[in-house]
DNA sequence: CCGATTTTGTTCTCACGTTCACAAGCTCCT
DNA sequence: AGGAGCTTGTGAACGTGAGAACAAAATCGG
């Protein structure tokens, strides 16, 4: 998973491919905020506009954009025609990726008519689950089928991305299957850690993760002081039968 | 928002407060790992096995439990249940989080339902929306509420986290009018960036995002020499009507 | 044509996060 | 009781990321 390709340290030599991953992650929001501004019918944007419509410093997206090359004109900003296009071609989505999803329950269907995904970029070409009850379903104006259907599917659809929807148990089978059909990039909504060969890309969605994250802050704001101290010995107020913090998504 | 505390220089003196974010980011997933140990029926667990579970290395794994306290025993390992129920204190889940969820489309449904919301740590005392054909329907064993009433249900069940899903249009008012009926932390799935007033906490989910990240690397894999070069000149080649790449998944 | 003004691209420094490596500490066996 | 064998907790080295600050380059007005 680590991309990182061996440079021994000196100037960073632009155009050798290797763009910083917290760069990476911000392109989308770059992109996003072009389009925003594109649609407001503006031509030409400052780096401090464009840090403000995509809520960074200006000096974090100047840095960031620098990776890319250099799409900006000193003294006058950056055209926000040409610098979405360029993002767009550096993140990958000027052609279209063929995307299936797996786990047709309340998440799948949200997904499915999820209208910012058939946007271009990307192109839903299935929708599976093992369910027999679900499969022929309509979602949209697609039909749900058989996960067992993958290995032709992807082959047919050269399908490189696989979102699973499913719930925790199967998940890992189901990311087994995908990458033994050829999928090489999986976005997880499963509450579990997957585990994949090299080369394959896997990311993670985690609803009750990111709930947590903010109660922690949370606690901080107004219990500040009324923190009930470490108890000497486990005595696991009533609270060893917690249920699974952070369950499934899936249906 | 940056919740660091002004520190010198010096041993960084446990139990003065103040987890790194890195380590608050993975503290659920050493939860839900504990969890799983635990509902296997393990009693104690190592560093290494802890680590193996929750996807991380043991290093890592050791040096973020230190923040909370040594709550392991050298040659031994950790009892599962003593330090999931720390982990689930330091979070803050040991007591249950009033949440609201906003805007009852597609993914709004989808929380609704999802299971691993209703379970400990959080209750989800409404859901909202201001579309009047919305309003009274029946989600799971909820009713959705007008949104016009998010003062009192904030000052009634004392709620102090929203979950926005609502697409990118009206997201940043219903974000005002929750932080000014008192909510002080925000998930928002909307595909815009919300500001809010210092001591709101924010965070943000982005599906589309997330597919873009993985089109990148997905483009590294597939492509590495076969890029298309920058085009000298904006040609925008059918590109320049690119749709909000990244909608809303609102309804 | 030149200087003032604006804004980018880049360098430098500092803070944060990750990983290594090992001393400290616990248990168990003899 | 004492030593062998593990495993934790942490200090130190390393790498990555963020932000300040500034030189380079473009436009514009006179």
């Amino acid at each position: 998973m680590t991309r990182a390709s061996s440079r021994r340290p000196g100037p960073p030599t632009r155009t050798e491919r290797g763009i910083p991953e917290a760069t990476v992650a911000r392109l989308p929001v770059y992109l996003r905020a072009l389009t925003a501004l594109s649609d407001s019918g503006i031509a030409t944007a400052s780096s401090e506009d464009l840090a403000t419509a995509a809520g960074v410093n200006s000096a974090k997206l100047r840095k960031d954009l620098s990776y890319l090359g250099s799409y900006g004109t000193r003294g006058v900003g950056y055209d926000v025609e040409y610098l979405r296009y360029q993002i767009a071609r550096e993140i990958g989505v000027t052609q279209d990726w063929a995307v299936v999803i797996v786990g047709i329950g309340n998440l799948g269907h949200a997904l499915a008519n999820y209208s910012g995904f058939g946007t271009r970029g990307f192109r839903i070409v299935a929708l599976l689950d093992a369910d027999p009850n679900l499969i022929g379903e309509r979602v949209g104006d697609m039909e749900v089928r058989d996960f067992a259907q993958i290995e032709d599917i992807v082959k047919a659809d050269r399908v490189s991305i696989g979102v699973i929807t499913t719930p925790a148990g199967p998940a890992q089978e189901v990311c087994d299957r995908l990458v033994a059909a050829g999928v090489t990039s999986i976005l997880n909504f499963a509450p579990v850690v997957l585990s994949v060969p090299a080369g394959v890309d896997i990311r993670k969605v985690d609803l009750s993760i990111e709930l947590q994250i903010l109660a922690y802050h949370e606690q901080r704001k107004s219990g500040e002081a009324a923190l009930p101290e470490v108890p000497e010995l486990p005595a696991m107020n009533g609270l060893t039968d917690l249920p699974s913090v952070g369950g499934g998504v899936g249906a």
